[in-house]
Formats: structure tokens, C-alpha cells, sequence
RNA sequence: GGGUGUUUAGCUCAGUUGGGAGAGCGACGGCCUUACAAGCCGUAGGUCGCAGGUUCGACCCCUGCAACACCCACCA
């Protein structure tokens, strides 16, 4: 057999199995479906991807393989903000802008730029080996999901759960759009605190000091606040100030909002353009001036000489002529949070314009419930407070969005502003009665994408449309995300779900950590710290690394820092690992911890695990080739050593499906990793070996053995499947049918159960012992520099009936594995030569020192035994001498107690005269 | 400000109802032993963050503290 070469065998098999249609649901069992969290159509793979998809795989392959109707329903979204944007960049690099198109040529530009790189992340999802159902794969904005999301709009709105109205929202001035709160990230920058004096109206000598983060909106300012405790502001109350630069009079007002402790306790408030003070201004019925166009430079409702800058220039000359007229009063540093637009990064503004909003705190009350009541578990557990915390303070969810890329709003206006919803435009004039020359003209906003990601699992299945794959696969089983997806996405599938469907989307939601690099830094273009995940499959040169990490940096002089670590990270730049060490990986670090690192060094460890799987079946394969047809006789005996490893293999069976069922993928990985790595190379195939070549063993034996060889291997083969999907299928294709099911694939081949039955614990305890007196052994040679080679003479003492008894039945085993020159049973103290020796039980083992021996050594190696064994005792016996221990715990943990201290006891004992014997030399 | 999580070997992390502290990588030593040097064998290394408490017994349960990470939130 040639050597393990991932890229050989994994493009080929992955189209193998598309073209034979295996990823489709089977059509009969109980069905267990999941609905794809649905990538950007024009995004790439990136490590978070990969990890939470290689999870989700091997979920899929495991049920499937458990006999479920799986599906796993594909589909990508339209991603607007992001879409938009990037085709945006694309025009502009050859110098157009979308205004130049216009609406519907832009939007045509953008699907044609779907159309061309959209099969991008398809490719790399089955790159990665992802068993999606691709005949099924949807669109967010193909026909069928806009169907459902005009519906819902439509209804929604009809029971009064959508408005319009004109709100203070959080504004993307270069995208010149509107963005949910969850579409800001705040983050804490350095900014500055200005005081400025407010001159009181009708006595200029007076002033009221305010303090401000931002100078330039109080353009806008249309009062001042203090607490209404402040004994210090007490009379001005009532008062008016004259509002500088603007030279408007503005009231002094009283509110709990202000702060008496921070800044000089009196606030500006400007009711368009911040929050907090939008709240105060309705609560005293201040009026809103708006001093903002929609590019955030200022409007016509500034004085002259402001119109037209920009916010921040705007700033600085709002602080310098304050300056000038004296009113500046001091300017203190100060960390602030600002909010940045997520896909733009500019600084957002709160903005006051008309929007559309669904009213959530109705949606939110059953939504809620459904969690509380167990028909939606969170896992891990605790992971539901993040849920509740957002749904039990929902606010109302901003959807419209002023871009061209999108599901278009269903609402048509009048030239009066009046405005009519309908399925369509059709429907809207039947609806309200309206006359056929009535002039209407469309909504130019269109949804936030998420609007549309709510309806995810069921609007892929048709709704509304009852189809068949709806009342069969809704609701999915499962939703497996990130933490910061549970506001923005998980939330809102419940509500809407729920609203519409009448039921859950999925029973439960699995919620992962964030997969970062070594160090634990998120991946990211700007650090440059990412990993693509195809160049870990498919190997990248340092040059073309460097060239991909550095490239379009949004700070370009960051590449030259990035360059330096990239170098010295992968100086050889990075090899071809392949699909399936790098998913094996991906499990291996998905513990149930926030953050997971990916360090390349371990991929190194799991691509070598792989190469062992083949050589182990190489082995194998070479072992029964010329036996195939015996390899179903029942004309056979198995030895311990079978019974054995069958035994390992329903343990190992038992711990995977628990894993499985508990999402512990970290679990599944490591028990699968320890069977084939630890018992079945290291132990078993070894142990094989005498047996198939020692003339010893009959013929049944050999059998037996060449039986289990294959029958153990075809087992690990399915058990690994889900996790190492194609390396898998290439070995198991290599089993001869007498040992295996006659099927084309190893994917639809039942998972193995574990049966009890087969664990044959006397057979456990023999090999255990016989691991025991080889690791004693290979322990003496290790620790007296005994080439593995060399031959030497090997006794054995004090043994009971069984120790002689497994000796004998091991002899050959034995012979094979620790190369002795002899082996002999002592019978009397006076026989025993000055020798090393190691313990096993009660029996000792004994390699006489005749020159092979360093009297020192020995004597250190034994010590190191004796204080080992002195500090065990030294625990056991206050246990045992602890009156309050032997009457209160359980019988059997005493018992326990005792038999080990007689043990160590018995064991102390010989070592010591050990010990003397060989100081004595 | 509120919340959640983390703290175990040099590094990254397991530790499933409280009853003898584990793995991988790294380190060190020895081996080209007929599946595999992408390998094999062996060894060293930990007052389980700190301080209390409950218990016969605590890495595990309770309280407090500390450090770090992330999420949410309107302190101008």
C-alpha cells in the first residue's frame, strides 16, 4: 500500500459521494435534521467555519450512520450590508460609483458578482467534507424565502407587530443606512472631556458649566439638565441660558438622569443626536434640532459658518470659537466608548429618521417561555442566561435598512406620504380601496438581513407552503453557533419560529467557544494573524502567506510587523496537512471554554495520528491478504489478547456515543485517539505478531487473531468516520467483504454500538498483567541502559499459582516482547542472583546484574520506588488509623483502604530487601 | 455598572454524581525492534490561583478575595 497522502484520496472521494447522492436524507428512519447557519454567499471559509462545520459534519455523519432520516439543509445569505459593500469596492477600483448606475443596474452588478464568486464557499465546504444536502440549497433572496419573507412581513404588520415611525437610531454615515444595536460595537477609545461655560439669558456675568464629550452637537442642544437634588443648581431651575455659537435661549431643566458626581453636574442635552438625551427631551417635551445631513456634515440648522463641515471638523471649530469667546473652561482626558458601524468602522451617529421597526417584546413573551420551559435547551447550560438577559430588556428591532442590496420593503406611498403594505402592489391597492391611477412608488429600503435569517429553518423547507420536508424535518434538532450569534440570530429564529410555525425551530442549541490563534489573540485581517483553513488542507509557500496577510489591509502600515511575525512564525511557510488531520484537530480543542486555541503544533500531532491509522491497516492488510475467504469462518479461537481488544473497542464504542450525545467532541476525539493510538497499535498489533508468526499457535488461533485484526479495524473505521470522513472510506474500501458489509460507503454503514457482552473481563486482567511484566521490563532496560536488543536473562519470584499459570500461557507473547535470553520460575529465596527488579503484584521480576548492571543506578531507580511507595503509604495509613474514617465512610472505601496498604506493605518490604541486597554488593 | 467564564505539569487543556492528580506538545535518556523515524521504548515535572468553611475525606460543594478573558449596558 502507498503512503497516507491526504490530497489523494480526499477530492476523490468527496465527489464520489456527491455523485452518488449519499448526503440526501435516506427517507426512512426517524428524522434528525439541521439547518446551516447560512454563510455569506460571497464570503470565504475562515477558521470559525471550518471548526463549527467539522462539528456539525460529524453530528451529521453520526446520525446518519445511527440510522436517522438525516438532513443537512444548505443554504447561504445575501448578507447586504456586507455584499453591498464589497461590490461597491469592486466598481471603484474601476472607478464607478454605484450612484452612476443606479438602483437596478447596481443590484444586477451584484448578483452577477454573486453568480461569479459565489460557489467560492461551496467549493470549500466540501473541501472540508461537509455532508450537506446540496440538492436542497437555498438562497436568502431566491424566490421561494422571499415569498415567506414578504409574508411575514405582511402579517406581522397586519397585527401591528411592524410600524413606521420616525426614531432616533444608530446611523452609518458612509454607508448612509440605519444599523440595529446589534450591528454597533462599542469600544472604549481616548477622547476628551470639554467644559464649557452657558452664559444665563439676561445676566451674561452668570454662567452654568457644562461638560460634553462631544462640542459639536450642542448646536443641537435645546436644554441644559442638573439633578434635581443639586443644591448647587437649585435656583437656576427654570431658568434660561443662552446657548452660545447658536445664540438661541435654551431652559434649565431638572431631571433624575443627571449624574451629580461626574463632570460639573450639569448636562447639555441635544435630544437629536444622543440617546439618553432623546429620552429627557420627550420627557419635558423639548423640541429636536436635527443639525446633521445624512453624510454626518452639518445641515442647514447651524449657524452659517458650520454649514457643510464635517462633524469632526465641525468639533474642532466649535471648541477653538468657544475658546475665543472665553467660554472654554477646561478640557480633561477621558475614555469613552464609541460606537463603531461592525462592517464600516466609522463612528455612527444617533440619527433621527423614518424607519421601520418589529415590535419585540410581544414576540420576545413566548419566546422566552419556550426556553424556560425546556423545549429549547441551551448547551452548555449556562449559556441561556446571555439569551435571557437580551429577551427579558428586548427592545424594538430597527429593520429597515437604506441600501439597494436586500429584500426590497413591501410598502407602497402615495405622493401624500401615505403608505400601503401588501404582498405586492396588487394587493396593497385592493386592500385599501385604492384607485388604479392612484400614484404609488415603493419602499426603496430594503430588510436587514436578519429579517430574513430569522425565518432560516423553516422558510428553506418551503413555508409557507405546508410541504412534506417541513412537517417532516421542522422542527431541526439542532442550531450549533457561536455566543455572539445568540442576540443577533438565535433569538430572533425563536421568536419568529414560533410565531409562525407554532413551534420551536430547534430543540436545542449548542453553543461553542471562538477558535483563536496560538496565543489566544482572535483571528483577524488586521492582526494578520488568520488562518485559512484551505491552506492548512492544501499547504501555502511563506512568500504567498506573507502576500495574502498583508495585502489590502485597511492599515497598511501594519504589513511590515505582520511580514516580521508571519516570517518568523512558518518560516517554511505551511505544508499540506489535509481535511481530515485539520478536522480532527478542530475536535480535539472543542472543549466547552470560550476560547479555543489553534496551535499549529498540534495538527502535526493528528496528521501523524492519521499516517498510524494507514500503517496500522497497511499492517493489517498485509497480515490477511491471501486469508480473505477464512476471514468469516467461525472455525476459529480467539485468544485473551482478541478478547482483549474487543473488550477496548466497546468501551471505547460506549464513551464516543456518550461524547456524541453530550456534544463533547473533545471527549469523541481523544477516546477514539486513545483506542487506535494506545491499545490497538501499541498493544495489539504487537501483540499479533507472535501470535500469527509462532509456530505456537494453531491454526483456529491464527484465524482468530487474522479475524479480529480485520474485524477491529473495520470497527475503528466506522467509529472514526464521523470525525475523519475520508481517510476512513479509502481503508474501509481496502477490507475484504467477507469482513465488512458489502455497501459502496463507508458513510451509510451503521455506527457501531457498543454490547457489554463482549467485554470478557478475564481476559482484561490477564493482558493487564501481561502489560504489566513487559512495562516492567522495557522499565529495567530503559533505566539501566539495556539496549531493547540485548538479550538478557529473566526470573521470576514469589509468584502465586496464577502469576506461573500466565506465564506459562504467555510464554510466547513474552518471548516476542521482551526478548528474553531465558526465563526462569525461582522457587527459593537462595536462588535469587543480585538482580534489578520491578514488581508486579506481589510476584518479583528479576534481571541479575552480571554485568549489565550499574550497582548506583539500580540503587537510585529502587529508591525512587521506595519513597514513591513510602508517601503512598504514608496518606493510606492516616486514613486507616483515623477512627473517624473507618467508622464513617462506606465499608467498601475502607476495605479499599486497607488491601491497598497491605499492598504496599508487602511491596515496601521486598523493595527494601532489594535495596539491602544490592548495597551489599 | 451588571453578567458569564477561566485559573490543574514549562505550554495547551481533560478530569461525568466528593474516595489513589491525567493527556498532548515540549524537555531529557535510549533505540533504524520485519505497519509506521510523520516511528518505538523509557524518565522527569504539579502545596490543582489565594484564604476560609462544610465533610471521616475537597481539584470537585459553600463563602470571600485576586488576576485574566469575554458579553451586555445610556454615565454626559
Amino acid at each position: 500500500m502507498s503512503k497516507y497522502s491526504p490530497r489523494e484520496i480526499e477530492q476523490f472521494w468527496y465527489q464520489k459521494w456527491e455523485e452518488n447522492n449519499y448526503f440526501a436524507p435516506s427517507g426512512s428512519g426517524e428524522p434528525f435534521s439541521i439547518a446551516i447557519p447560512p454563510p455569506n454567499v460571497t464570503g470565504t471559509l475562515h477558521m470559525g467555519h471550518a471548526f463549527q462545520h467539522s462539528l456539525v459534519d460529524s453530528l451529521v455523519r453520526y446520525k446518519r450512520m445511527s440510522g436517522k432520516n438525516t438532513l443537512w439543509q444548505m443554504g447561504t445569505d445575501h448578507a447586504g450590508i456586507a455584499t453591498q459593500m464589497l461590490v461597491t469596492e469592486q466598481l471603484a477600483t474601476q472607478g464607478i460609483k454605484p450612484s452612476d448606475l443606479g438602483r437596478e443596474a447596481f443590484v444586477d452588478k451584484v448578483w452577477e458578482w454573486k453568480e461569479q464568486s459565489g460557489g467560492t464557499i461551496s467549493r470549500q465546504l466540501r473541501r472540508l467534507g461537509a455532508s450537506l444536502h446540496w440538492e436542497t440549497e437555498r438562497f436568502t433572496l431566491d424566490a421561494g424565502l422571499s415569498r415567506a419573507v414578504r409574508e411575514v412581513f405582511v402579517r406581522l404588520h397586519e397585527e401591528g407587530l411592524i410600524y413606521r415611525g420616525k426614531r432616533l437610531v444608530n446611523w452609518d454615515p458612509v454607508l448612509k443606512t440605519s444599523l440595529s444595536d446589534l450591528e454597533v460595537e462599542s469600544e472604549e477609545e481616548q477622547g476628551h472631556l470639554w467644559h464649557f461655560r452657558y452664559p444665563l439669558a439676561g445676566d451674561p456675568d452668570r454662567f452654568i458649566s457644562v461638560a460634553t464629550t462631544r462640542p459639536e452637537t450642542m448646536l443641537g442642544d435645546t436644554a441644559v439638565a442638573v439633578n434635581p437634588e443639586d443644591k448647587r443648581y437649585k435656583d437656576l431651575i427654570g431658568k434660561e441660558v443662552m446657548l452660545p455659537l447658536a445664540d438661541r435661549p435654551i431652559p434649565v431643566i431638572a431631571d433624575h438622569y443627571v449624574n451629580m458626581e461626574f463632570g460639573t453636574g450639569c448636562v447639555k442635552i441635544t435630544p437629536a443626536h444622543d440617546f439618553n438625551d432623546y429620552d429627557v427631551g420627550k420627557r419635558h417635551e423639548l423640541p429636536l434640532i436635527n443639525i446633521l445631513n445624512e453624510d454626518a456634515t452639518l445641515n442647514d440648522d447651524v449657524p452659517g459658518k458650520y454649514r457643510g463641515m464635517d462633524r469632526f471638523e465641525a468639533r474642532r471649530a466649535v471648541v477653538a470659537d468657544l475658546d475665543a469667546l472665553g467660554l472654554l473652561e477646561q478640557i480633561d482626558d477621558h475614555v469613552m466608548a464609541v460606537p463603531r458601524g461592525e462592517r464600516s468602522g466609522v463612528v455612527v451617529e444617533p440619527y433621527l429618521s423614518d424607519q421601520w421597526f418589529v415590535k419585540a417584546a410581544p414576540l420576545a413573551e413566548p419566546a422566552i417561555k419556550a426556553v424556560e420551559d425546556g423545549d429549547i435547551e441551551f448547551v452548555p447550560r449556562n449559556t441561556e442566561n446571555i439569551y435571557f438577559a437580551w429577551m427579558r430588556n428586548i427592545q424594538d428591532w430597527c429593520i429597515s435598512r437604506q441600501l439597494w442590496w436586500g429584500h426590497r420593503i413591501p410598502a407602497w406611498y402615495d405622493t401624500d406620504g401615505n403608505f400601503y403594505v401588501g404582498r405586492s402592489e396588487e394587493e396593497a391597492r385592493q386592500k385599501h380601496g385604492l384607485s388604479p391611477d392612484l400614484k404609488l412608488e415603493r419602499d426603496p429600503d430594503v430588510l436587514d438581513t436578519w429579517f430574513s435569517s430569522a425565518l432560516w429553518t423553516f422558510s428553506t423547507l418551503g413555508w409557507p407552503e405546508q410541504t412534506k420536508e417541513l412537517a417532516t424535518f421542522h422542527s431541526t434538532n439542532v442550531m450549533v453557533t457561536a455566543h455572539e450569534i445568540i442576540s443577533l440570530w438565535v433569538s430572533r429564529m425563536i421568536m419568529m419560529t414560533l410565531k409562525f410555525v407554532g413551534e420551536v425551530p430547534f430543540r436545542k442549541v449548542y453553543i461553542h467557544g471562538l477558535v483563536t490563534d496560538a496565543n489566544g489573540q482572535k483571528m483577524s485581517k488586521s492582526r494578520g494573524n488568520g488562518l485559512d483553513p484551505m491552506d492548512i488542507i492544501d499547504g501555502i509557500s511563506l512568500d504567498d502567506l506573507v502576500a495574502k496577510r498583508t495585502s489590502n489591509l485597511m492599515q497598511p502600515r501594519m504589513a511590515k510587523r505582520i511580514e516580521k511575525a508571519t516570517r518568523k512564525e512558518y518560516p517554511e511557510g505551511i505544508m499540506a496537512y489535509g481535511t481530515d488531520p485539520l478536522r480532527f484537530t478542530l475536535y480535539s480543542i472543542a472543549s466547552q471554554t470560550r476560547t479555543l486555541r489553534f496551535d499549529m503544533k498540534r495538527i502535526e500531532g493528528y496528521r501523524n495520528f492519521c499516517n498510524k491509522l494507514w500503517n496500522a491497516a497497511s499492517f493489517v492488510s498485509s497480515n490477511i491478504a491471501g486469508h480473505e475467504s477464512e476471514l468469516a469462518d467461525t472455525d476459529i479461537e480467539l485468544s485473551d489478547v482478541d478478547h482483549w481488544i474487543i473488550s477496548e473497542l466497546q468501551r471505547t464504542t460506549a464513551a464516543i456515543h456518550l461524547a456524541m450525545d453530550t456534544y463533547r467532541f473533545d471527549l469523541a476525539s481523544r477516546a477514539l485517539y486513545e483506542l487506535v493510538r494506545d491499545e490497538f497499535c501499541d498493544w495489539y498489533l504487537e501483540l499479533s505478531k507472535p501470535i500469527l508468526n509462532s509456530d505456537q499457535s494453531t491454526d483456529a488461533r491464527k484465524r482468530g487473531t487474522r479475524q479480529t485484526l480485520a474485524r477491529t479495524l473495520e470497527s475503528i473505521l466506522r467509529l472514526a468516520h464521523p470525525f475523519l470522513p475520508f481517510i476512513t472510506e479509502q481503508l474501509w474500501q481496502q477490507i475484504p467483504t467477507t469482513v465488512r458489509d458489502s455497501g459502496d460507503t463507508i458513510m451509510l454503514q451503521p455506527y457501531p454500538a457498543d454490547d457489554e457482552s463482549l467485554i470478557n473481563r478475564d481476559a482484561d486482567s490477564n493482558i493487564n498483567w501481561l502489560k504489566q511484566v513487559v512495562t516492567g521490563v522495557r522499565n529495567i532496560r530503559g533505566e539501566m541502559d539495556i539496549s531493547p536488543v540485548k538479550e538478557v536473562p529473566i526470573m521470576f519470584f514469589n509468584g502465586n499459582d496464577q502469576d506461573r499459570e500466565r506465564l506459562e500461557r504467555y510464554t510466547t507473547l513474552l518471548r516476542f516482547l521482551i526478548r528474553p535470553e531465558s526465563m526462569t520460575w525461582l522457587s527459593s529465596e537462595d536462588d535469587k542472583p543480585l538482580a534489578a527488579t520491578a514488581l508486579v503484584g506481589d510476584m518479583e521480576l528479576l534481571v541479575p546484574m552480571g554485568g549489565l548492571i550499574d550497582k548506583d543506578a539500580e540503587l537510585a531507580r529502587l529508591d525512587k520506588e521506595i519513597d514513591r511507595r513510602e508517601k503512598d503509604r504514608g496518606r493510606t495509613e492516616g486514613k486507616i488509623n483515623n477512627p473517624d474514617f473507618v467508622d464513617r465512610a462506606p465499608a467498601d472505601v475502607v476495605q479499599k483502604e486497607r488491601d491497598k496498604l497491605q499492598e504496599l506493605e508487602s511491596a515496601l518490604r521486598k523493595l527494601n530487601e532489594q535495596r539491602a541486597s544490592v548495597a551489599a554488593i
